[in-house]
DNA sequence: TACATAATTGAAAGCGCTTTGGATGTCGCT
DNA sequence: AGCGACATCCAAAGCGCTTTCAATTATGTA
């Protein structure tokens, strides 16, 4: 069923129907009424191609995912789909997710923009000194990035949170604490997020005229391996930091298995504050010693991302090209006074 | 810049080039090689939406992505992307993804296929009498299926694992072990897969002259919440069961809190083999104490359902319409003999 | 040399929709 | 009766691509 064939059975133009179909007002409520009718009796659906090729617009907005045979597949990313998903329904938007090699990300990006199958584009996994940047401002596509890009002339639609602050806090909170040797487990490094939180932690500590030394620093992959790697390596360091930071809770979940098996006591021999991005599957109150988190829920910024997206695609009002969420640091049981020597 | 500029550009008319591009042998090599040429200095790219409108193929694989405010994003849909991406990515493939309330799936898989938008479409998250499957085989659109139906009639092309037998397998080897007292914690008991187990489980112990008792049997979304709970609550019965059979991992993560909480010792006192999907979140090895399994690798599944999908599509050869796959039973230290009463 | 055949290329139709630029009919007023 | 202002509706152009059908040129054969 096409537009052509519902119009000739209303007897009517297919430019009346496409009319009543779309909310214009120059076609009478009773003709309206009649087409919808059809429409319902027939289950017709415009086709989307067409309506793409029509008017420009097609309802969807497009995003990479990075994957490759060995490459694990990342919470984080379903969590924000969620989140993404959860507002696009409400506007009968879809995506078109491209999957590409991590490698190739910013053709992948460009090839989907060409495409002329998205109104918008998505962006995450920001590193530093990005060079999708560049390739998303030329494109004349409305896009929003999630993170920054450190080192970037910050003048692109993103939605960020504020991580430098996050592990500023949270470091500050250790340091009151009486803590004074410290470790940072991090996420890749050239990852924006990463390298914010590093220098969170790092001017935290030089008010107190403290470093973070090399050895007391991982970066990697955010997984409970990572993080178990990561933490015995800490553990076996001469002088053991008893104050540790923690750029996931999947990475606290690894680092934490191997505080056990060590035989130390989380928020007593070691404090340690994660960041939660509130994963459903990763409570940070259902750990056995109940985790001390900096938090900022993913999925609720995948949905402001979705909004901002759709709106702009849409027209609908103007949006703030830039937002920086705070953090909420929640105290719970994994932090604790810095054990006396 | 598109077609018809590229080919003024090159002297041509559009239909040289199209073919050029398209690989037909109607066209000479010299000619070929000079259009290739200019594609790459200008970054010419065919837009999608016109291709897909002027041939019915765009390249793409729909699915419906269950989605609503109050709704948990499920990590297992997060690792089957994935494992589809890895495959589509090899193919130049993308997908549409429609996020949809969880009630309105039956709709939404309707939207998306009729919309054309889509070559071929993906369903998951197979229900007993799914009402799905009489609205896929109405719609003379390639389709597969991850799971089956239980009641249906099995004649739709589908891969699944065989639950079944993994629960069977899983059981006997229980009560080899001496094992009487058994319980199940199970996934939403509409969805297939749920069904399928129970029945494994059922049937193994029948052949022992035992039955599931109504309150040894948990019903629940896969979280490590309902994990926590369904656990404390066998833990209360007063014939407290020391065999469970755990859908998943992520059940299985919460059900040994609760064991701790309880002060007792997995793989002595309580026995407990949960089924792996191979997250990469969550490995069985790398529990405190190492999770006897069911292993079926989820992503896999995922990557050799896009091949499918995407050889229909293509007509790449013939695929086999049915695929069961068998689970491994991987014994570890979670299950020990029977505790003497 | 003349003609069939193969190798290349193009013009134009069409995919299903939106939208511009009329056309037609109605109504209220002078 | 005559005229502008609305309210409705429609024909046809176009979005960017593929593909059928036909035209043109090059090649080989008798």
């Amino acid at each position: 069923m096409n537009l052509k064939q519902l119009s000739q059975l209303l007897g009517l133009s297919q430019t009346t129907v496409s009319r009543a179909l779309n909310g214009y007002p120059e076609v009478n409520e009773a003709t309206r009424e009649r087409v919808l009718q059809a429409v319902k009796e027939t289950g017709y659906r415009p086709n989307k191609a067409a309506q793409r090729l029509a008017t420009g617009k097609a309802g969807s907005i497009g995003l990479v995912m990075p994957t490759a045979p060995g490459h694990q597949s990342d919470v984080h990313f379903g969590e924000f789909l969620a989140g993404l998903g959860e507002e696009a329904v409400r506007h009968d938007f879809h995506f078109v997710i491209m999957p590409a090699d991590p490698d190739d990300e910013v053709a992948a990006l460009r090839r989907l923009a060409i495409s002329g199958n998205v109104d918008a584009l998505f962006v995450a996994y920001m590193r530093g000194h990005d060079p999708r940047l560049a390739m998303l401002k030329s494109l004349s596509m409305p896009y929003v990035v999630h993170g920054r890009s450190f080192g970037s002339e910050p003048d692109y639609p993103y939605l960020d949170i504020d991580n430098e602050g996050a592990f500023y806090d949270a470091t500050r909170l250790l340091l009151q604490l009486g803590h004074t040797r410290f470790a940072l487990m991090n996420g890749p490094m050239h990852l924006d997020f990463a390298i914010r939180r590093k220098n969170g932690v790092i001017s935290a500590l030089a008010e107190r005229g403290l470093t973070l030394e090399e050895g007391c620093m991982s970066h990697a992959l955010m997984t409970d391996e990572q993080g178990l790697l990561a933490m015995e390596h800490f553990l076996q360091l001469p002088e053991r930091p008893t104050a540790i930071l923690c750029s996931s809770t999947v990475l606290a979940l690894g680092a934490i298995r191997a505080v056990n098996q060590a035989g130390l006591r989380l928020g007593e021999d070691i404090s340690l504050i994660a960041h939660d991005d509130v994963l459903p599957l990763l409570k940070p109150e259902s750990f056995s010693v109940p985790l001390t988190t900096t938090r900022s829920s993913l999925r609720a910024a995948g949905v402001r991302i979705a909004q901002r997206l759709i709106g702009t695609v849409k027209q609908a009002g103007p949006f703030p090209d830039q937002e920086l969420w705070k953090t909420e640091l929640i105290v719970r049981a994994s932090t604790g006074p810095a054990p006396r020597p």
